[in-house]
DNA sequence: TTGAAAGCGCTAACAG
DNA sequence: CTGTTAGCGCTTTCAA
């Protein structure tokens, strides 16, 4: 049977023959006392089986020591390696991840918001720079640190940490134009609610355009961006047959997804069709021919915001910027 | 400049010129109020941008709205998939996940255990059913709900939601053993600390030595799981040369790893080499071959663990088995 | 239907 | 070096 462990400050300041101020300044390591004191009270914590009860020092104290992370999905690497580099960081520092998926829904993004900052965490990070406006006004009236991760493009709240989304459509175009690819279509996923996705394809479009060229073809997947749906988007842009020699996914698992349907069709890569991702996955690498893809630094952008949630630092803008690999598939 | 939200309850009774529980019932919901009431609470609350304390609610009322989690890793989709179906299971009862990763190191496991015991959980799950004597004694003690995901190999504290990794090491060496393959390697990562994995190898061999077989060769690379760690086993097994049918991964990833130094050298599976992993991940679906491996229920071990974590549930151990997927690659 | 008052368990002055 | 005393912001009796 489980027993609760209802031991509090008092009862271990009780059975110690100190006052509960002393047990606080020994079980914190904070303020002065004897050394025979510090024994009596650990002794008598470790007796009673004392957990010390955050949530009331925490009210007691002004500053919690929670920071909430509001992430949009937890259905690729993504945003766990960001929340790996976040936790690491975090608890290092003895601060606690709250955190909520809003699976790229804006309102669900706002709720998550609201019940976060109800914890009155030290700082909350959420990802991207688009919210609803009542989610921005929350945030911007809250008092907390805001961490905005994965993006630059756009005006911050408060503190950003991440790279140019366009940059990177940008920078994507403009290699598969030097390697001498003209006929390029885009297959992609849900960009009405992935505002990333689809600032990456209006900077590569952006380039095309410069060039005297526009995207031959371009099927977006109404859901999730997942290896099936590249698949599934990459067919219907073949099943339509537009003389082709390259296509841009919207990430990484997309463009597996399409890796692999040529490969099954015997469809040679890059001869016959070259294909270029995003997010620089580690499956990618070891590819029978490399993915051609961009590196984007995500366990770097959660320790960095963790480092600056947690250091007293002014608002604002962080480029860790992103790595074209260049690979062997475009 | 962010301008902290200093309202509480007493300056929203003040604006609305009512006392504080007033306002307490009304904004929960809770107790019974007059509909004229009502309004000049809510609005008063707008006006002043109002923003509840749940630390403070939760220190007053008792029971508080967390559930911790802490998980081994987030390296892999492995335990993002957990946290998915736990976390959104979660969200809809209103209640917010607090995670903590472990690296796979037992005393780090201990310290954030007892990290998150100190927030007064309404649960606490946690991956596996191995820990330090001290976490099992505190967890015990706690009083809190405790759950042990993704494990049923042994005893448990209170509620288990899982499967039996050592069957699953038991199926695979079945449908190796069915397929004709005599002569089997093992390739895995470092085992003294994924408990799990060392489970299947354990009823893998199991098997095999009932059939009166033993493993040709074992290769452990004493690092976490990753593709990469995969392909530098397979390596090194091979250079050993043993004469060799199937190799048998500790999980995908590994596997992934072997499949594709096959496909790069030329070796054809599973005609030269066969290969089995564990996991069940989408991308090895999408393989030329399918990659033959053990689907694991993940999401809905962690929805499943958050519904009886917030229901008033019996201690128990659920099993919500696995799946053997043939595949192409064994 | 409503308000007053007593805590929840802890921290933080402030005396001693 | 140590104890006393107020709260932190909210929920919850208990009366009115």
């Amino acid at each position: 049977m489980l027993r609760p462990s209802t031991a509090t400050l008092a009862d271990v300041a009780a059975a110690a023959g100190v006052g509960e101020s002393t047990v606080s300044r020994v079980l914190r390591n904070h303020g002065s006392f004897s050394q025979k004191t510090r024994e009596r009270v650990l002794a008598a914590a470790t007796r009673l089986g004392y957990v010390p009860n955050r949530i009331a020092g925490t009210l007691a104290s002004a500053g919690s020591r929670l920071v909430g992370i509001v992430i949009p999905s937890l259905a690729n690497i993504v945003f766990p390696d960001v929340l790996r580099g976040a936790s690491q960081a975090l608890e290092a520092e003895g601060y606690q991840a709250v955190i909520a998926v809003s699976e790229y829904d804006m309102a669900r993004e706002e709720a998550m918001i609201a019940s976060m900052l109800a914890w009155r965490p030290a700082a909350l990070m959420v990802a991207g720079l688009e919210h609803t406006p009542a989610a921005r006004a929350l945030l911007a009236a809250s008092g907390t640190r805001i961490l905005e991760l994965m993006d630059l493009d756009g005006p911050s709240i408060d503190i950003a940490v991440g790279f140019s989304n366009r940059e990177v459509g940008r920078a994507s175009a403009r290699h598969l134009l030097a390697r001498g690819y003209r006929r390029i279509a885009y297959v992609g996923h849900d960009l009405a609610v992935d505002t990333r996705a689809a600032k990456r394809i209006a900077g590569f479009e952006e380039v095309l355009h410069a060039a005297g060229l526009a995207l031959v073809d371009r099927e977006t997947i109404p859901t999730a961006s997942s290896i099936e749906a590249g698949q599934a988007g990459l067919e219907r842009v073949l099943a339509r047959a537009p003389r082709l020699d390259a296509v841009y996914f919207s990430n990484d698992d997309m463009a597996f997804g399409g890796y692999f349907l040529c490969m099954t069709r015997g469809i040679s890569i890059p001869g016959d069709l070259a294909i270029f991702g995003y997010n620089g996955l580690a499956i990618g690498r070891v590819l029978p021919q490399p993915l051609s893809t961009v590196r984007t630094p995500r366990v770097e952008i959660g320790a960095t915001a963790a480092r600056l949630a947690t250091e007293n630092a002014p608002a604002q803008r962080v480029d860790l910027g992103f790595e074209l690999v260049p690979g062997g598939t475009a």
